[in-house]
DNA sequence: GACTAATTGCGACTTTGTCGCACTTCCGGC
DNA sequence: GCCGGAAGTGCGACAAAGTCGCAATTAGTC
């Protein structure tokens, strides 16, 4: 792989750029990351962790990630609506907003320069200084729509290829 | 209060329309979520309701919330970022969408017809049928952009009248 | 290599949310 | 108004998610 020597890298400058230790606890936090999916929350990132055989406490991952989202590595996003906090690998991406399908659960990656442009002007409009913003449509997906696959019409979403690929499904 | 009268009524048909039952539970739960704040979590109605000496256990109000979204009389949002659901009051008023303050912890709604069709354009874009949406900008608000104010510079973000109103303030 | 402050591991703890089940209440029919 | 049965509630035990203080360890500096 080679973004991973990306974020290592990432995570040096930045923990360096503010006086804090490359440690191998954050190494590690890093490694497990990159085994996550598309979307993915901090005891999924643990979870990765255990399954690689890291050997990293519970503790020690979840004060990391907060660092990673500063560094940039990953980013916060809330895609799927749940009432957990979601990350996603944030280097080498361009911001996009999600488009959440409410049958199948895939959640599908956007983004628009005009949507992105109009936003700026409601800021200006209000003296207000956007930092970053997140966007969730929720609705139906045009597979869904068509039918043309046995969408989950009982049960929790299916997990399909698109959406959320790697990690265990959501649980809740 | 006026509105009261409005939500127990969007209960009851709701309820009827649904062939559920219009119990002591949910009403007390419409009553609590009276007496909730702008923007609250499930735990802040129990909360609410003890408060106002109503006798309603937990798992009630964990089970009417939904109900009470679905049938319009409270809205799914996200407007600080927490990890946590958020919940605000749906009736008789339009959608909008969140400016949250870094600084103040202020969210400040807004809505933008021009935002809206593009969003509209997007999703046709991609075939996909919306149902709903959530945007929510973080950034710096005009009054703490121009420092007009003593802004908490440090621990959590002072609840200001406009944003995190009643409640208790958001706790972790 | 030694020093020192930052970081980790650990486990106990809190908070948030869920569940099964016995008991109660609602509601339609009489 | 009263009955019967299903829907809903209270309850407490439980599970999951996240936090915290502290002693032991380790990264970075000299
Ligand atoms: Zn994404
Ligand atoms: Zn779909
Ligand atoms: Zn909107
Ligand atoms: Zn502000």
């Amino acid at each position: 792989m080679k973004g991973s020597g990306e974020a290592a890298k990432r995570l040096e400058s930045f923990l360096r750029s503010r006086g804090l230790r490359l440690t191998r606890g954050r190494r590690l936090a890093v490694e497990a990351v990159e085994a996550c999916g598309a979307h993915f929350g901090i005891e999924d990132v643990d979870a990765a962790a255990r399954a690689k055989g890291l050997r990293v406490h519970r503790a020690t991952i979840y004060r990391a990630v907060p660092l990673l989202v500063e560094a940039g590595i990953l980013r916060k996003v809330s895609a799927s609506g749940g009432d957990r906090g979601e990350y996603e690998k944030g280097l080498g991406r361009e911001h996009h907003d999600h488009l959440l399908c409410l049958d199948c659960g895939r959640s599908i990656e956007v983004s628009s320069a005009a949507m992105e442009r109009e936003q700026a002007r409601l800021c200006a409009q209000h003296g207000f200084l956007a930092v970053d913003h997140q966007l969730r449509i929720r609705g139906y997906c045009a597979v869904c729509r068509s039918g043309g696959r046995p969408r989950a019409t009982s049960g929790p979403p299916a997990p399909i290829a698109t959406g959320a690929p790697a990690g265990r499904p959501r649980r809740r």
